[in-house]
DNA sequence: ATTCTAACA
DNA sequence: TGTTAGAA
């Protein structure tokens, strides 16, 4: 896989985002204190470590949520009730989550554009959905067969997008 | 330097 | 919940 891709697809991919305490309470603006807390409470959780270390890490997942609660309490709500809320906002991205995870099928260049390959449009799955924001910030649609996406899409140079100067 | 737990002038 | 202390 060419790196511009590989590039673009890192940003996406938030199972690999790790956070520690501090870090996610500066995130949030909920205290060091209160993740522990609510944490004690079974409200959120760290991640389990394999290496003898103690201190917690938290992943993207524990971002939202913490993030939501945080939110909920801004509205008067109270610690419960705002876990309440969280959870069901929860169900609600997941969806959402899934709803975007299968209409995304990757990304390449085309015409000078960045495409997101948005699987097949036909039943028959010969031809492929294709979409891109203009400068316009409309989205523009193409339909175009697998064949050629494969052919067209996957030549996308790292010249292409400028990646993170190396350090 | 950061995070841990436990405790509270 | 905030803020400490002393340890890791």
């Amino acid at each position: 896989m060419n790196s511009a891709k590989k590039n673009i697809e890192n940003i996406l991919n938030t199972d690999r985002f790790m956070f520690r305490i501090g870090e996610l309470s500066q995130m949030t603006g909920v205290s060091a204190r209160q993740l522990r807390y609510w944490e004690k409470k079974g409200y959120i959780q760290s991640e389990a470590r394999e290496d003898g270390q103690r201190a917690r890490v938290y992943s993207f997942k524990s971002f939202v949520k913490v993030s939501l609660i945080k939110e909920f309490l801004d509205q008067g709500f109270t610690l419960p009730a705002a876990v309440d809320k969280m959870t069901e906002q929860g169900k609600r991205m997941s969806e959402l989550h899934q709803l975007y995870h299968n209409a995304y099928h990757g990304l390449g260049f085309y015409e000078d554009q960045l495409w997101v390959n948005m699987g097949y449009f036909d039943d028959e799955k010969t031809k492929i959905l294709l979409a891109h924001v203009g400068d316009d910030d409309d989205v523009h649609y193409r339909v175009m067969p697998e064949e050629e996406v494969a052919e067209k899409l996957e030549k996308i140079g790292p010249e292409t997008l400028p990646g993170p100067p190396m350090p």
